[in-house]
RNA sequence: GCGGGCGUAACUCAGUGGUAGAGUCACAGCCUUCCAAGCUGUUGGUCGAGGGUUCGAAUCCCUUCGCCCGCUCCA
C-alpha cells in the first residue's frame, strides 16, 4: 500500500532551490562534507564569504567608523572591540550562562515529548487534563468521592491524558490517589499529581505525569548547551573551559578597559564581531540556527534615566539599517516582546525587541535576525558582584556632575554619590550567518525570462562580484582592453574578467552569482572608447567611455 | 532525544541480484559581434559509511552517519 505523500510546500520548495544555488555556486557548503558533514555547521564558499564580509563590513563601517546621530542629537560615540572566545569560566557563572545553559530535560515515555523539567510543574497547573481534574472536583466539593473520579478517568481522561497511569488501568494506581482531593490542603500540588501517575507496585521514585497526555517522564537528564574544552593539557574540572555562547561578556569584561583607555563617556558604544557557540538540540533551517554562528553586537552603554529614549532609538535605527542594505520592508518586522519572553536580564526594563525577517521556512511566520534588548545593568553589577571589584566598575559621570554642581541645591557628596553608577546597557544583538541567509532569500528570484532561469538581486553594496568585465568575442583586440579595464578595477573591487565561450552564457553566469554590473568589450570599443553596462536587474544596456568605469561603479556600489 | 521520509557524478535523475549510466554543469580547444547556440575532448562515483546473506549486492538484511519534516529546544 503506498503511503499518502505529502507534497513539500510552495515556500519549500524556493528554499530547496536557494540552497541548490548556494551549493553549486559556492555560497554556502556543509561543514567537513566529504567525511559526511556534521550537523549544524556551515561553511562558506568564495562567493558566500565575500558576501557575508560585506555584510560585516558595512556594520562595521556604520556602527564603529562612521556612525550617525543619536538619540541625544549628538553624534554617536562607538569603539571596537575584539575579545576571545575561551574566557575564564567564571565569566559564565556571572553572567547566568553556567546556570541556564545546563537546563534537564525530561521526555515524555507515552507521548513522546520534551521538556524542561523545571518548567513542567507550572505547564502541570496550565494542562488541559489538569485544569479539567480540578473542575469536575470544584463541580461536587464535599460530595467528591472515589467513584467521581473514576467517572472522570472514563469521560474526559482518555480524551485528555490517555498516558496517564491512572487513566490507562485504574487498578495500578493505589488507594492514596484517590485521596488526590480530599488531602488537597495537606499535600503539595505536584506530590498529588505524581499519586495518579505512578502505579502501586512500581519501585522507584514518584512518576512526574506529562503536562500534554498524562504519561511517564523521565528522569530530567542534563543537555549543556555550552560547548566545552579544556585550557592545557591536564584535562579534569579544574581545566575546564566553555566556548563562549555570546560575544557580549567579553564586552562587559572589558568595559573598565575600554573607559580607561580611549576617553569614550556616556553615552558609548562597545561593538565586536566575533564567534560563538551553542550545542543546540536541534540546528535547523539550513544556516538559520547553527551550533557554530557569528554575531554582531553593540553593547551601549548609558545613563539609566535615559533608557526609554535609547531603546527606541536603536530598535528603529537597527530595522532601518537592515533594509538599507536591501532587506525589503515587506519581509521586515519588529516585533516588542511579550513580558513572559523576556531574559532574565531584561524582566524589568525598557523592553525587547525582535527585528525579523520573513524567511520562506518560516513564512507566514518570521524568523529573528536581531534582538534588541535594554539589559539593564544586569551585567555589570553581576560581573562587579563575581569578581569582587564591586563599586569599582561603576562608571563616574563629570558631565553630569558640572551639571548637578552648577544646578545647587545638592552637597559635593551627595552630587558625588548620585553621579557614580552602572550605566545600563541597550543590545543591539545580530547574527551575521541570519543576515547572510536573509540577503540570499531577499536576492534569490526565479525569472523563466532569462537564461539562467534565476537571478540573485543583491544589494550592489553587499553582492560578491561587483562587477564583470566581457570581451563580446576573444579576439580582435577584445580581451586585451577588457584585462586592461579589469586590472584597474580590481585594485578597487571584487571583479571578474571573463572571455570564455558566448556572451550570454557568461552573463547567466553573472546573474546567479548576483553580480550587478557587466562591462562588455565589443567592436565598437575599438573605435569609440565606449563599453556597454548590462545591469543585472532591467537587462537595460547603456554605452558609457571607458574612462567612466571605474567612477560609474564607485557611485554605485561604494 | 523521539517519530516519519530520503541518501547513485558538482546538479537533476535512470538503474529492484549479473561489466555503474544519461542530461546539465565545470574544464581545455575550435567556433561565436549582446543574453546558457554548435563541434571535439577531459575531469568527476569504492552507489553516504560499516558489517552480513550470496558464486555475485547500488539492489536483500542489520548497524551507523548525514539531510529533510513534525514534536521539542532556541536563557
Amino acid at each position: 500500500m503506498s503511503e499518502q505523500q505529502k507534497q513539500p510546500a510552495a515556500t519549500g520548495s524556493k528554499m530547496d532551490k536557494l540552497v541548490a544555488l548556494c551549493r553549486r555556486k559556492g555560497f554556502i557548503f556543509q561543514s567537513s562534507e566529504i567525511y559526511g558533514g556534521i550537523n549544524g555547521f556551515w561553511d562558506y564558499g568564495p562567493l558566500g564569504v565575500e558576501l557575508k564580509r560585506n555584510l560585516k563590513d558595512a556594520w562595521w563601517k556604520d556602527i564603529v567608523r562612521c556612525p550617525g546621530v543619536g538619540a541625544d542629537g549628538e553624534m554617536l560615540d562607538m569603539v571596537g572591540l575584539d575579545c576571545t572566545i575561551i574566557m575564564n569560566p567564571k565569566v559564565w557563572v556571572a553572567s547566568g550562562h553556567a546556570a541556564g545553559f545546563n537546563d534537564p530535560m525530561s521526555t515524555c515515555r507515552q507521548c513522546k515529548k520534551l521538556f524542561r523539567s523545571d518548567h513542567v510543574p507550572e505547564l502541570l497547573k496550565e494542562a488541559e487534563w489538569v485544569k479539567s481534574l480540578f473542575k469536575a472536583y470544584e463541580e461536587n466539593e464535599s460530595k467528591f468521592n472515589p467513584q467521581m473520579l473514576v467517572n472522570w478517568a472514563k469521560k474526559r481522561g482518555e480524551k485528555l491524558a490517555p498516558g496517564l497511569a491512572f487513566v490507562r488501568g485504574i487498578k495500578e494506581v493505589g488507594a492514596e490517589a484517590f485521596d488526590f482531593f480530599a488531602n488537597k490542603e495537606t499535600d503539595g500540588f505536584m506530590e498529588n499529581v505524581r499519586r495518579l501517575a505512578t502505579p502501586v507496585k512500581y519501585d522507584g521514585p514518584p512518576i512526574t505525569p506529562c503536562p500534554n497526555c498524562g504519561g511517564d517522564l523521565t528522569e530530567p537528564r542534563q543537555f549543556n548547551l555550552m560547548f566545552e574544552s579544556h585550557a592545557g593539557a591536564v584535562q579534569d574540572e579544574s581545566s575546564k573551559v566553555y566556548l563562549r555562547p555570546e560575544t557580549a561578556q567579553g564586552i562587559f569584561c572589558n568595559f573598565r578597559n575600554v573607559v580607561d583607555t580611549s576617553r569614550v563617556k556616556v553615552p558609548f558604544g562597545i561593538a565586536q564581531v566575533g564567534k560563538a557557540f551553542r550545542n543546540e538540540v536541534t540546528p535547523r533551517n539550513y544556516t538559520f540556527r547553527s551550533r557554530e554562528f557569528e554575531q554582531m553586537e553593540i553593547e551601549f552603554f548609558i545613563r539609566p534615566d535615559t533608557a526609554n529614549e535609547w531603546y527606541k532609538f536603536w530598535r528603529d535605527e537597527r530595522f532601518k539599517w537592515w533594509q538599507s542594505i536591501g532587506l525589503s520592508s515587506a519581509n521586515l518586522q519588529l516585533r516588542e516582546h511579550d513580558k513572559d519572553e523576556l531574559a532574565h536580564y531584561a524582566k524589568v526594563g525598557a523592553g525587547t525587541s525582535d527585528i525579523e525577517y520573513k524567511f520562506p521556512f518560516t513564512d507566514p511566520g518570521y524568523g529573528e535576525l536581531e534582538g534588541v534588548a535594554h539589559r539593564a545593568d544586569f551585567d555589570l553589577k553581576a560581573h562587579a558582584q563575581h569578581s569582587g571589584l564591586g563599586d569599582k566598575l561603576k562608571y563616574f559621570d563629570q558631565e553630569l556632575q558640572v551639571k548637578l554642581l552648577a544646578a545647587g541645591g545638592m552637597s559635593k557628596e551627595e552630587i558625588a554619590e548620585k553621579c557614580k553608577y552602572f550605566p545600563h546597557v541597550i543590545e543591539p544583538s545580530a547574527g551575521a550567518d541570519r543576515g547572510t541567509l536573509a540577503l540570499l532569500c531577499e536576492a534569490y528570484t526565479d525569472d523563466p525570462g532569462r537564461p539562467s532561469g534565476v537571478v540573485m538581486k543583491f544589494h550592489p553594496r553587499m553582492a560578491p562580484i561587483k562587477a564583470a568585465v566581457l570581451p563580446l568575442v576573444d579576439k580582435d583586440g577584445m580581451p586585451e582592453i577588457a584585462e586592461k579595464i579589469y586590472k584597474d578595477l580590481r585594485t578597487t573591487w571584487n571583479v571578474q574578467l571573463d572571455v570564455k565561450q558566448s556572451v550570454g552564457k557568461r552573463y547567466a553566469r553573472m546573474d546567479e552569482a548576483g553580480t550587478p554590473y557587466c562591462f562588455t568589450v565589443d567592436s565598437q570599443t575599438l573605435e569609440d572608447q565606449t563599453v556597454t553596462v548590462r545591469h543585472r536587474d532591467t537587462l537595460a544596456q547603456e554605452r558609457i567611455n571607458v574612462s567612466q568605469v571605474r567612477a560609474f561603479l564607485a557611485e554605485k556600489v561604494g
